[in-house]
DNA sequence: ATTTGTCATCGTAAATCGACGATAAGCAAA
DNA sequence: TTTGCTTATCGTCGATTTACGATGACAAAT
């Protein structure tokens, strides 16, 4: 039961929340920025670029893919995976909502009370 | 030994995920926005606004402080929280730096193989 | 057909998370 | 000082995460 009260939350934040948590784990950011540059793409190359052992990595690639971050196209007897472009950009948009939520820097008065 | 692995990544990837991690939860999500809009403020005013329990609440609020993107100051027998505004900058950068990485959209080509 | 290589899944173990009530610690008012 | 309010911390519970090796499934090569 460690999350029944989710269901409290808007739609909006806890998809914004499911895309934090999705990138919540140095493996995974270093998977999407390996992905973004193209300097890895096949699953083994991922394993091979990253401390981790196969299957580990398979699971962190299986979570970006419920995430929506990740899409992976089979190719013969090896996988390719490549940014989800849609997730992405919906990545883009909740999280720079977020961002830009808060009026970018001193703008205002620092202290709130 | 969830985790020993962290240490074998980026300082900038550990970041980021842990400004990613600290954001991956929609009760933190909601605190942030309510922060950020200067709705609330004193912790019990986000008990108040918030489908969870004391308890749990500081117990949030201590991760996102833990992730400096939260500030409390201690105001008489209340504590008013505010958003870091160094945390919060070094969070857009590194996010942004994440979400900047990718070409923007279609771009480039869809494929990666 | 058998072997090899690639990837996903299963099972497992330790650690962490999410949530709560209960309790402590602090300040403010009575 | 005693009472009451506000917040933090403790202890606990089940659920989830992280990680791995082992095993399975499937394509390609021998």
């Amino acid at each position: 039961m460690a999350s029944n009260k989710r269901e409290q939350f808007t739609a909006a934040q806890q998809q914004t929340a499911a895309i934090a948590k999705a990138l919540g784990h140095p493996a995974r950011v270093a998977i999407m920025q390996l992905l973004a540059q193209r300097e890895a793409c096949v699953c083994g190359e991922l394993v091979l670029a990253l401390p981790l052992s196969q299957s580990t990595v398979s699971q962190h690639l299986k979570e970006l893919k419920a995430a929506g971050l990740v899409q992976g196209e089979v190719d013969g007897a090896r996988v390719c995976y490549c940014i989800d472009v849609a997730g992405w950009a919906l990545a883009r948009q909740l999280l720079g909502d977020l961002l830009a939520e808060l009026p970018t820097a001193t703008a205002g008065p620092t202290n709130c009370c």
